[in-house]
DNA sequence: AATGAATGAGCATTCATTCAT
DNA sequence: AATGAATGAATGCTCATTCAT
């Protein structure tokens, strides 16, 4: 392992004790000696790879922001089993760990700039649903009693549901499979 | 005002002060000093009245636990109309500002304690909503294709989806047009 | 001692260990710490009575700005009595040891807020100090063979010059008596 | 440039740059980092030259013991133009921006070995003129009514007079111009 | 019962210094 | 000889908590 790959495994080293830790006491409570701690560095380490304490968490959310959003834009064909797919893989890639889930969801709560940042994300993903769900729509896969954005927004409070309850500790034991469930019975409601 | 009344009154001017101030800083961020100087007291006083800072936060929650979960059981003939009016009595308790969801979101998710409070809570409000599916699906209200415990599921997780992106900043600017608009789109799922 | 001067001695307290340990050690060099031990409190009581460590840095200098410039104005007839009681009684109300005359300067030099402060102090003195001179040419006890304001300008760079040589260890072992000898060989070069 | 040529002026570029830095922000305030940014080279290459960074404080003094008093020894007849052409060249060797005045001086006061050594450099230099001044009285250049050695004190008093209050802001623009103005009223009142 | 001065453990952050490459 | 990642002691500052008044 050269100079260059050690320093991005330490950053990881950081970043992923970071992740552990806010999921198991927040954000607030979890100290910067915890963090070095755990990575096995030492604490002025942490201070070469982030300017302050704030940055390892925002820079927790940047991962989601490299989602591949794009990937619903060349949908064609009845929509259903692509949105699925889709689905599968957005929970894949995220956090599996209940805990982890709720150090997310609490990151996204605590600070006003990680706030903000899913916010913006989360208007992207539905400004991306929407042309998809009109031409299901059209092709009658979907009801047209219900107006577009009003559907996006429902795909993403499903989503948001899901993943806080389960992250709560409740549903099935695998996330995948409660966010499948649950889209099933909202697909149902959206039937012609 | 004797003393026994000041005593009451003061405790709750602490309590209300601690409230709006975990809503807009959250828990760790807000300060006793910050607490007692919105309540008017000295920071001494804090401590005649709560052992420490996290019994405040504990108190807060109560709240909620007492919400009338029993209306539900009395409940005869049709369910929609009932679920409906629980539903708008429910949110209407419940914090309204979206800064104040946040931070109940948030008071959720920080603390060991208030997750599994909060935990409990859910699962009750769950046992107690299935008898009511089962006849609702009996009466042919809702389909019976889905198990009763899915749908209760299933309608805590839009409760809390509804209230998790209401308070990110998202939907209608009253919480309770958007929980009551979802909530169609869910029992429009559930039919026959 | 009641609770309010208990209160003042506190800070008197806290000042003075401040004012000696930059007169030893300067201003960066100092600890918060070193501070409270010598002053026998707490560290915490240090920010009780000032908001940072700059503060009292700050504070240090502001005695001087009480100093009675205004009875120069009253003068009348013969300046140099006068001028020499007013000298006598400046040095007298300053500080006295050559460390602590070492602080004072190092605190105007090492600090920008400090360095403005002094600065605005010793314009004021001299616009007091130009129509005194002025008069005294009129009156011929002063050479008026030199502009009025560049006397004033050496009157204070005497002055300077006095502290700054003294505090380092040079000259007479009383300020005063060098201040006053300097000073008496500076009006000799005033004479018509 | 060969090896030996190239060490030389990497030490020379640290030299500076943490002059000019000190003369920016002061002694503790700068950094190594800031030196070794400044200078080009890594942080390590600092310690590859100096054991520490106090070294290079000190070695920043030593360039004005370089300063040739020597060459009053020799002077011979009336004695005001050499020292007046000997000032001229002191102030001109010697840092001549308001920052650069007032980073010396500070240097002079915040630490104890400068201290001392600008002590004993100023016991050096009036050594020196003491007999000048001596001989001047002799040829009644000067008044006998005052000792010599308290001219001499007197003079290195204007020196640091104009120096201090030069380096705070005030006074003409150019240093020599003030410190020639200052001298010339000195010798006034050395006049017989 | 109410006060607020005093406390000190604990935190984020800085930085001179070391040392393997 | 030069580098820069790693180190950890030290610093300014915060704040829940105590307790004499």
């Amino acid at each position: 392992m050269n100079r260059e790959e050690k320093k991005i495994a330490t950053r990881k080293k950081i970043l992923d004790s970071a992740l552990e830790l806010f999921a198991e006491h927040g954000y607030e409570t979890t100290t910067v000696h915890m963090i070095t701690e755990r990575a096995g560095v030492a604490k002025g380490t942490f201070f070469n790879y982030f300017d302050c304490k704030e940055d390892v968490f925002c820079d927790l959310q940047t991962f989601r922001a490299t989602l591949e959003f794009e990937k619903l834009k060349d949908i064609r064909g009845p929509i259903l089993p692509h949105v699925r797919e889709f689905l599968m893989e957005f929970v894949r890639i995220g956090p599996n760990s209940r805990q982890l889930v709720r150090a997310v969801l609490l990151s996204d709560l605590s600070n006003e700039k990680s706030l903000s940042n899913q916010r913006k994300m989360l208007e992207e993903l539905k400004d991306m649903l929407i042309p998809l769900i009109v031409e299901a729509q059209n092709r009658g896969e979907f009801t047209s009693a219900i107006p577009a954005d009003m559907i996006a927004d429902q795909a993403i409070q499903t989503y948001m549901g899901v993943s806080f309850t389960w992250g709560m500790g409740m549903g099935d034991d695998k996330l995948i499979t409660q966010m499948v469930a649950s889209f099933e019975l909202f697909f149902r409601s959206l039937l012609p």
